[in-house]
DNA sequence: GAGTGGTCTAGACCACGCA
DNA sequence: GCGTGGTCTAGACCACTCT
């Protein structure tokens, strides 16, 4: 279940029989089977075996192939399944999540009227550079000193109003010519997704009040000192990378961040 | 499984033999069986079957007693476990889970450190008095007009300087006599479970930007017109009621609200 | 009807906690 | 050593989708 590429016969962590049962149980290490094969499929699918919104072979065929139980497959499935990278359809398979644009604003645009009635925003002014990183950006994307990033700044709307400031940086290696895409989908995540490999899963984000700056002022349509909210993200890929930091600003007369604990 | 005490044995859902087969199939009521005994078991627990932190019968005796296999139950009982209702500790058994304070905090008191250090709050002052629900209340309660609500006023602190100022409303009928329990502890939903048999289980938040008001600036140590954040939160219990209301105002100069999405 | 995931069962063995 | 939950397997049947 560790070899790397993707083979009909594989060794398994606590080796030996078909299961993990031979006497040694070398506790330390251990990783239960359908783990093993939850870590499989997540390589593949960073590696881009499949592309998203193709179907995954069968649990049959799968478990035919690593050479394990049909249930401890479904058990691998399941849970990537529940994380989101990937879509189980009764009669007609189990499939790699595709971001649409649908989807990924739904998780990660949390943006609402007061009361709990979403809202899908629109694009806005954009503008893109290339630059070299900062202090900042070294620091929150892992980056080395004389790295290169491309920021985004730009604003949405909401039912034709300005509504979110954001300036978002992503390290031009993982991004290479996405400068040079203009103009950007609303949902840059689906793009990352497509266009570079890049499954962003989870982001981190940070929430704070301020007061409006001389940009707030001017994107937002506000007055200089009215209050703003600023939510500062993090977004981690499928391999665990920080590949993106957003700073996002926003007007919250009109809108509130709905978030659901528990 | 939908018999209401807790029956040795109990009529199923899509009846018949031992599991949902016998032809019929009426597939638009159709429940699967482990979901059947989640809910039975989510009733059990609803009603104080078993206190908090108590061991419940073990999976074989639960299978024995409900006349369902163990993987059945056990389906169940890991839903369960994920919803953080119960705790499963291998070797030992699954518990009721304890909302202790330092677990309730960590779910839903979401203030950290810029960059990412969890914080825990003191008690501050509090006020506390029982009064008639206003139309917010029977709003956002479910109540109706002329019920009573208990208000809670009251200060939390991080390393003794003054960091959020809550309001918080329960309905007097659910939980009586809390008024008269000053001192209240820190962390409300402990005392709702052991006290009031009620269980938060998830809660929705709306958080804004607003500038001090009076009442913020004097017991935040602000000064008028400075930044706060608000959050203004939907308590809701196991059962599905709503039974608090609860807006906070935070000064975020020395914290953020921090949340992970995906 | 064939193929897929979804449910349910039964039984074996492993890892863990405790007496 | 016993009892608990955790893992793994094998096989049956159900529900859904498409042809």
């Amino acid at each position: 279940m560790d070899s790397p590429a993707r083979p009909p016969y594989y060794a398994r962590d606590n080796q030996g029989g078909s299961k993990a049962r031979d006497g040694v149980s070398a506790t330390p290490g251990f990783r239960p089977l359908y783990r093993q094969v939850y870590e499989y499929l997540v390589r593949q699918v960073s590696e881009g075996a499949w592309r998203p919104g193709e179907a995954l072979p069968s649990e049959q065929a799968l478990a035919r192939e690593l050479g394990v139980s049909q249930g401890t497959v479904r058990k691998a499935l399941d849970a990537l399944a529940v994380e989101g990278i990937m879509e189980r359809r009764q009669g007609k398979g189990t499939f790699i999540a595709a971001n649409t644009q649908e989807r990924s604003l739904f998780k990660f645009f949390r943006l609402s009227r007061p009361g709990g009635e979403r809202v899908t925003p629109q694009r806005g002014e954009e503008q893109v550079r290339r630059r070299a990183a900062n202090q900042g950006d070294i620091a929150r994307l892992g980056l080395s000193k004389g790295d290169k990033v491309v920021e985004i700044r730009r604003i949405r709307l909401v039912d034709g109003e300005p509504a979110l400031f954001e300036m978002i940086v992503v390290p031009a290696a993982v991004f290479p010519d996405i400068e040079n895409r203009a103009p950007l989908p609303n949902a840059l995540y689906s793009l990352y997704q497509s266009d570079y490999g890049i499954n962003i899963t989870t982001a981190h984000e940070e929430l704070k009040a301020d007061l409006a700056r001389k940009d707030d002022a001017a994107y937002l349509k506000l007055s200089l000192g009215a209050p703003v909210l600023q939510i500062d993200r993090l977004a981690v890929a499928l391999d665990g990378r920080v590949v993106e930091w957003r700073v996002s600003r926003c007007d919250t007369r009109n809108f509130v961040y709905a978030v659901t604990l528990g």
